[in-house]
DNA sequence: AATGGTATTGAGACTTATTCTCAATAAGAA
DNA sequence: TTCTTATTGAGAATAAGTCTCAATACCATT
């Protein structure tokens, strides 16, 4: 009944985290497994939903303080996008860029190497180089074929 | 002493106004004339304190209200950069995308014509039309030459 | 297995940016 | 000038996220 996790990328969180000297909780460990599992990007609020039907110790201070220590870690990724509370998910995919259904408020990934070459050359040229970026497209679906 | 103002920007946005029906008051055109001498990217607090000091009666709380006014009008941008109150800006410059120095927190902006044209391109690829976009490259200064 | 040092926790107070409420005021049409 | 009603200031309310602090629980060591 419930997605089978694949436990190897959540052990590899866990020695993320332990390689830094930090302790493995069962609330951490819950959030751990809620955002392997997530293939959507959920926010704060709705991971700290997951993860009290984990582990209902979980609470929403832990859910924020982990994902501060994640992002240090760089094992999850934060996106504020247009006036809407964060958004995180792994960063075991790849980088990529968004594009957010502003009717659906779905998210897609995309990414474009031609973009982010073009990024780096006009920062150049105004004396600037990358640390990083943020490309997000509002869209609207287009209505194909007949009306 | 005071910048010599350009009235014919701040009587265009008065038009703008009045011809939705709204009210012109001290309070709008003291933010306006702060608006248009701005030539800077200042976030509410700051638009706040230079009101003030054309119009002293001027509130906190009638700059949001009329910023989100002339938001809708299409009269100002409001960029939510990360971590950061948004800021605003006129439109009568043309469009144009953000690096932000992470050191200094200055703005520069730029176009890039051939960024946005990958982005209508990406963007259709996947099915969707791009209503807005935001492009933000944090950035450091390059250390040019002899250290 | 028991112990102890200390990182981590939950609950709730706090902060920051912004919006809302509401009675008082003031545009601007008549 | 008067009247209608949009707009205002002050401060309460809200939303997202952070901080405080005493209690708890990891986990290295015995």
């Amino acid at each position: 009944m419930v997605a089978d996790v694949d436990d190897s990328r959540i052990q590899a969180m866990e020695e993320a985290l332990r390689a830094t000297g930090m302790r493995m909780t069962r609330q951490r460990l819950a959030l751990l497994q809620v955002l392997d599992e997530a293939d959507d990007h959920p926010d704060a609020n709705e991971l700290h939903r997951r993860a009290q039907e984990v582990d209902a110790t979980v609470s929403l201070a832990t859910v924020y303080r982990t994902l501060s220590v994640l992002e240090d870690r760089n094992i999850v990724h934060r996106h504020a996008f247009e006036g809407a509370p964060a958004r995180f998910e792994t960063t075991d995919a790849p980088h990529h860029d968004h594009i957010i259904d502003l009717d659906s408020r779905e998210i897609v990934e995309f990414t474009s190497p031609e973009i982010e070459r073009l990024q780096r050359e006009v920062a150049r040229r105004h004396g600037y180089e990358v640390v990083s970026h943020r490309l997000e497209l509002y869209c609207r679906k287009i209505k194909s074929g007949s009306a």
